[in-house]
DNA sequence: TCTAGCCACATTGCATCCAACCATGTCGAG
DNA sequence: CTCGACATGGTTGGATGCAATGTGGCTAGA
């Protein structure tokens, strides 16, 4: 700790993470490994990559101490793997993990879905429109981005993003099950949600094929057709996990 | 802190506990975390009540730091909640979440079922009939044991988990699908194992009646027929779930 | 008697310190 | 030239110290 330049440790706000120090100084840690983990899925730290605690501790203007203890969380969610002194390194889905993780998501989408065509309101539904809206509108992006904006295609990928969320998020919410939606998530976020953009996105044609599946789930919800709009819902997530496992397979295998 | 001769601290004792150091001293903090989750478990550490990190510390014999990164871990399995300054309480379900964690996980086991009639073993399916028959012998022993010996009654709950565990992961191990047997796992720790057989003990009915279920599980699974011994699993899981919920409601609620 | 303010104690949060440990590179023997 | 013991730098693991925060009790005033 004898090189740090600005050591200016006093409670001065310095290195700007804080900007309005509204950190209650309880919550540093989960702000922690919340940070570590979205850097985690942006990238930023690679899959593969060792997390060096001096390194983070730095990073993020903080000691050693609650990095360690954020990484712990981290490894109870299973992004990374602890080894004993030798240290924290992300962990990468192998394709048999992606499988396994879809067919389980798909199960529990499903019965999500299920659940929400009994308790779903009409409001939720208008949001779901929303949502394919735009999803929609991303796709357009897409098409007309094409390579040539490299910006406006991230931006693209920002808005798929959300609205894909969208949808499954309200579906989840109208399922009403904390428990079902806290699972999901937790299998969801074991790897890096890039994974689903970087497949679908190669060809626009999945996009679309992703809308129309959205789309069917929606109108078998209005129609309250329970059982209906959870086989589509399973088939959707399976389908889109069997083409991130592929996609995975040639990137890595 | 080595200043308190502990008045409590001999019941169990842990600093002895690695009598040849075959501990890799850095598994350490994980040890930690698997104690306190079983202390959790079996009641030492009640539902509500504080876990004082100097407490665990000298109870443990380590010093506050890895006990504050086992706590961490805790808290990401959702077992204990952390308050900023105040400290670490023992997290209890309420009945809403007890009736959604079983209908998650009726619905995985499912799956696993479906999963297991495809894939299961002779060798297997021997091991569930062996489950049975320990099953059946701690039901015989609950009824024997009455409430004269209070002994055996323990010892026979400790058997009857055994063998009802035995029966649930053989059929998640014949699934081969390794995600969903962690999830279900994730799920089912939770909260306290001690309330399935809290519950069930009560009426020997209800353990026969789990038998018979198991019985015709197995019995489905034999002939491998996936659909009938998913919905059987299904409504196995489910009613065992609606009679904790009940249970739980009719004790704290 | 009741309540507001205050003070002392208990507990946590984070930083720092030292020992244990792993990895790598060097040097000497065969 | 190769292989193994050894020293060294870098990293983690766990303990301790100190400041910040929450809590309960005590007193003074109405």
């Amino acid at each position: 700790m004898a090189d740090t330049p600005a050591n200016v440790t006093l409670d001065t706000p310095e290195n700007g993470a804080e900007p309005n120090g509204a950190e209650p100084r309880g919550a540093l840690v989960d702000d922690l490994a919340t940070r570590i983990q979205a850097d985690i899925m942006t990238g930023e730290h690679p899959i593969g990559s060792w997390l060096r605690q001096s390194a983070l501790a730095t990073r993020y203007g903080v000691s050693r101490t609650p990095i360690r203890e954020a990484l712990r969380k981290l490894q109870a969610a299973g992004l990374i793997e602890l080894h004993p002194h030798k240290g924290a390194i992300v962990r990468g889905p192998t394709a048999r993990e992606v499988r396994e993780s879809y067919q389980v998501r798909a199960e529990l989408e499903g019965l999500a879905t299920e659940l929400a065509a009994s308790w779903i309101t009409q409001r939720q539904l208008d949001e779901l429109e929303e949502a394919e809206r735009l999803f929609a509108d991303a796709i357009a992006a897409v098409r007309h981005g094409d390579d040539a904006d490299r910006e406006s295609r991230t931006a693209a990928e920002d808005r798929w993003r959300r609205a894909n969320d969208m949808f499954h998020e309200v579906i989840q919410e109208a399922a009403g099950n904390r428990r079902l939606r806290a699972t999901i998530r937790d299998v969801h976020r074991s790897f890096p949600r890039q994974l689903t953009w970087a497949t679908l996105s190669e060809d626009p044609r999945l996009l679309e094929e992703n809308c129309r599946e959205h789309e069917a789930i929606r109108e078998a919800l209005d129609r309250r057709a329970a059982d209906e709009a959870r086989r589509l819902m399973i088939s959707h997530v399976r389908r889109a996990g069997e083409l991130v496992a592929r996609w995975f397979e040639r990137q890595y295998g």
